[in-house]
DNA sequence: CACGTGACATACC
DNA sequence: GGGTATGCCACGT
């Protein structure tokens, strides 16, 4: 398991990210004071249950997991119901990619 | 201790 | 769009 702290941090990053809304690995990592450090998040939210696990995704807009694979299609069904169009496992970044402002990031993760 | 692997990213080609 | 190279860090072998 990975340190509690960061795994508080990555937790509270993922909760104010909007419904509709999906941020890359990186752009979680940097949120939550590990920049550079995409690949940890994969290992926190292993051990993040309950929690919107199903909006991050990779820079590329791309799902994680192999295609076809149950955490690929249970994911894809999550995203979809919050109104997230993924289209051959693949999101549109442009589109739903979730651009916090300065505000929000002060205010609720007490930067 | 060196190496490979992984729910990754970025820079190039 | 893909393929390679490098950086990143925890973990198992």
């Amino acid at each position: 398991m990975c340190n509690d702290a960061i795994l508080f941090r990555v937790k509270k990053t993922l909760s104010i990210v909007p419904i509709g809304n999906v941020v890359s690995y990186g752009q979680l990592a940097d949120l939550s004071g590990l920049p550079g450090r995409a690949r940890l998040m994969g290992k926190a939210l292993r051990g993040l249950k309950h929690c919107p696990w199903h909006r991050v995704v990779r820079a590329s807009g791309h799902i994680a997991f192999p295609a076809g694979s149950e955490m690929a299609q249970a994911q894809c069904a999550l995203l979809l119901d919050e109104g997230v169009m993924v289209k051959n496992g693949r999101i549109n970044m442009k589109e739903y990619g979730w651009k916090p402002d300065l505000h929000t990031i002060l205010a609720k993760l007490e930067y």
